[in-house]
DNA sequence: ACTTATGATTTCTG
DNA sequence: CAGAAATCATAAGT
């Protein structure tokens, strides 16, 4: 402090008239002479200068500057100068005890750790066309919801890239101002004091003005990347069927346990990484795993709805899964002939407690006129249970006296799960014909 | 253009 | 909260 004024005093000096360097004390009108005449001009001298000053900023450049001259080489500056650095001393104080520490403000935190977790003002990661290149790459055959992915991410780079050189015009553009307004102070600090505080004041004053504008630039960039997001969602929102493959997969599981179509999180988990439906985004495992429960809580209701409609499909499945099963019922047959097969398991998942075939059977027969060519199918038709214990009666001679594999009627419905299932015998004719009552009754 | 299929969402319920 | 049921909105088929 002390050695600033001293080196704004030697400036002045260089200035000023050499010889006029102020002393030591405060540059008061020297006390000789009493509130006489002598005392009266002074202050009419010092109010005009005073004048001068104010009125200064009204004045053309030209003019201005050659009264800064002037009043420079004036007598009473050194004088002035020191009082108005008194000043100053004391109103510093206050300024500086007002002054608040700048609290983080929290809209800017929030701002900054969307960005960041945007990964907008995170490191960079990876080219735009290295990262599709690698996500094609990665996910292989189903590779749609990646293309858009990649989409995604190259928008988000494009924005990243605008924030970027944003950011950066208003780093320098700051920094420009902030020497500028620095070499201005300097200048000025030739004519007045300026502490060190104040210099240091002023530029914080400034960067705070230019944050506020890079909190505008992130403002802009989060929404512009919530937009982007949010119709990036909305895309995904957009029905996009499942692949042939996917919908095989679930309906195999659907139709291989009819009896009791809730497969557990874990199997859940598991057909959504069969059927790869890695619908990105967020929660990979809880969102798939949604997924998989939409679809069978959308094929339960439906199933129960019009049976028959699904009549030829389940009975593809079971015919499907019929045949698997009785194969890896060979196989495990074969493979432990001496075990008795007192349990017999089959490769596939694992708990469907009580298989009722008859739900199938019933309804295939109840179908409407075009009944598919019973017997054969029939045959097939049984789900897993059944066809096991048959291939293994057959197989092995094994026979609990369960029910008759064919024909079981009336399923036991024991099993309560599945509760709605329509009984098949009430069934009779769910409504069929021609204008099948639609099940959604759509808009 | 209209209908159907189908994935998702919303609302209701136990 | 999981699942049923209703509903929405779009894809796909005709």
């Amino acid at each position: 402090m002390m050695e600033e004024q001293a080196r704004i005093m030697q400036a002045l000096s260089g200035v000023t008239l050499a010889g006029h360097s102020v002393q030591g004390g405060m540059g008061l009108p020297p006390p000789h002479g009493h509130e006489g005449t002598d005392g009266d001009g002074r202050k009419q001298d010092i109010g005009d200068i005073l004048h001068q000053i104010m009125t200064i900023t009204d004045q053309s450049l030209d003019e201005a500057q050659a009264k800064k001259h002037g009043l420079n080489c004036h007598r009473m500056k050194p004088a002035l100068f020191s009082v108005l650095c008194e000043i100053k001393e004391k109103t510093g104080l206050s300024i500086r005890g007002a002054q608040e520490q700048d609290p983080p403000d929290p809209q800017l935190m929030r701002l900054d750790n969307m960005l960041l977790a945007e990964g907008v003002s995170g490191p960079e990661k990876g080219g735009g066309s290295a990262a599709a290149a690698a996500a094609a790459a990665a996910a292989g055959g189903g590779a749609e919801n990646s293309i858009e992915h990649s989409d995604y991410r190259a928008k988000l780079t494009q924005i990243r890239q605008i924030y970027h050189t944003e950011l950066e015009k208003y780093e320098q553009a700051c920094n420009e101002f902030t020497t500028h307004v620095m070499n201005l102070l300097r200048e000025q600090s030739r004519t007045r004091p300026i502490s060190p505080k104040e210099i240091e004041r002023m530029v914080g004053i400034i960067h705070r003005k230019f944050s506020s504008i890079q909190m505008q630039l992130k403002q802009s960039t989060c929404e512009a990347v919530m937009i982007l997001r949010s119709r990036f969602l909305d895309a995904r929102r957009k029905r996009r069927n499942f692949s042939k493959q996917a919908t095989e997969i679930l309906n195999e599981y659907f139709y291989s346990h009819l009896s009791n179509p809730y497969p557990s999180e874990e199997a859940k988990e598991e057909l959504a990484k069969k059927c790869s439906i890695t619908v990105s985004q967020v929660s990979d495992q809880a969102g798939s795993r949604r997924v998989v429960s939409n679809w069978f809580g959308n094929k339960r209701i439906r199933y129960k709805k019009n049976i028959g409609k699904f009549q030829e499909e389940a009975n593809l499945y079971a015919a499907k899964t019929a045949v698997t099963a009785t194969h890896a019922v060979a196989a495990a047959i074969h493979n432990s002939q001496a075990n008795s097969p007192t349990t017999p398991n089959s490769g596939s998942s694992a708990s469907f407690s009580l298989p009722n075939s008859g739900d199938m059977f019933m309804s295939m027969q109840s179908l409407n006129g075009a009944s598919y060519q019973g017997a054969q199918v029939g045959a097939n038709v049984q789900s897993q249970g059944d066809t096991i214990r048959h291939a293994i009666s057959q197989t092995v001679g094994y026979n609990d006296g369960l029910r008759h594999p064919m024909y079981s009627p009336h399923s036991l419905n024991g099993n309560g799960g599945w509760h709605g299932a329509p009984t098949p015998s009430s069934v009779t004719s769910p409504n069929e014909g021609p204008g099948s009552v639609h099940s959604d009754t759509s808009n």
